[in-house]
DNA sequence: TCTATTATTGCATATTTATACAGATATTTC
DNA sequence: GAAATATCTGTATAAATATGCAATAATAGA
């Protein structure tokens, strides 16, 4: 029972170098005299849980959901530098205004960043009120929001 | 320009149902109006940074990374549960054996744990030397880990 | 040990996904 | 506004991936 052996080896494999595709590390593994097919190689990848993922090239490489974990903020980021057309305030609520359709995924991506002085958002079509905690704070998170964006 | 809204609602479509394909996405988009091309929205999933990641029917489906968060630990467990032989001790160290090969990966998944009163691990090919702080968090350590086998 | 059951894999191929290219739209610069 | 530049998308297709099936190997049970 070599499967496991094998598949130790693929996760060592995708941690220190870019494999692009199964093939690929069906190349990698036979030069460690493991041989085996792609199909195989796709059954392993899906038991393993790794995931295709963009490398810092723009190509697709597999990777496991830890090591991508970082990139998540980035997608934030993307999120917001895409759609945010203004951020302003009335009182104690920020408002965001987005392209047509986006305030959704804005509120959310708000959301989930965790900022204490949130209270909570609510998000239109392309608007989210975003409502804080006190009015000094406002500021200090419009500040923050627009520091993502650029 | 409404890329942004599409995304956003691939967003929430594989927030609120399981999407196996691409093609599943475009026709769940198209009745919402929005008509894509797959090409498209291959290009959507790349930017989304989405993945594919299998559901509990064992069925592939299209994910975000957060989302599959908590399945990390689950991969952890599929290493032990397939790869360990045997755990027990020797003083202050748990002795785990593995399969051959697969010690490496058992080691760093022991690291991933984080457990406070381990102090590191050293991995051969088919066994794992676990160092811990004291004799009286052996047991402990033993127990947790066959906790994740059964 | 022999047989039955289950797991693993390759082969061939269907399915799915990515992309080169070209045309269409939008954006910027002058 | 026109020209130049960049962005977005569909078409067609190449590339990559998943899987039904059959063969083989491992495992369990009598």
């Amino acid at each position: 029972m070599k499967k496991y052996a094998r598949q130790s080896k693929i996760l060592e494999l995708i941690n220190e170098r870019d494999i692009e595709t199964q093939e690929d590390l069906a190349l990698a593994l036979k030069d460690l005299g493991i041989d085996v097919t792609q199909a195989t190689i796709s059954r392993d990848i899906k038991e393993l849980r790794l995931i295709k993922v963009t490398s810092k090239t723009g190509k697709y490489k597999y990777g496991t959901i830890e090591e991508s974990q970082n990139s998540i903020s980035d997608r934030l980021v993307r999120i917001f530098k895409n759609s945010i057309v203004s951020i302003d305030a009335a009182m104690n609520i920020v408002v965001i205004r987005t392209i047509p359709g986006a305030a959704q995924i804005c509120g959310s991506a708000i959301d989930s960043l965790q900022i204490a002085e949130v209270g909570g958002s609510i998000a239109g079509d392309d608007t989210v009120f975003v409502a804080v905690r006190s009015l000094d704070a406002v500021q200090d998170i419009i500040d923050n929001l627009y520091g993502l964006i650029n």
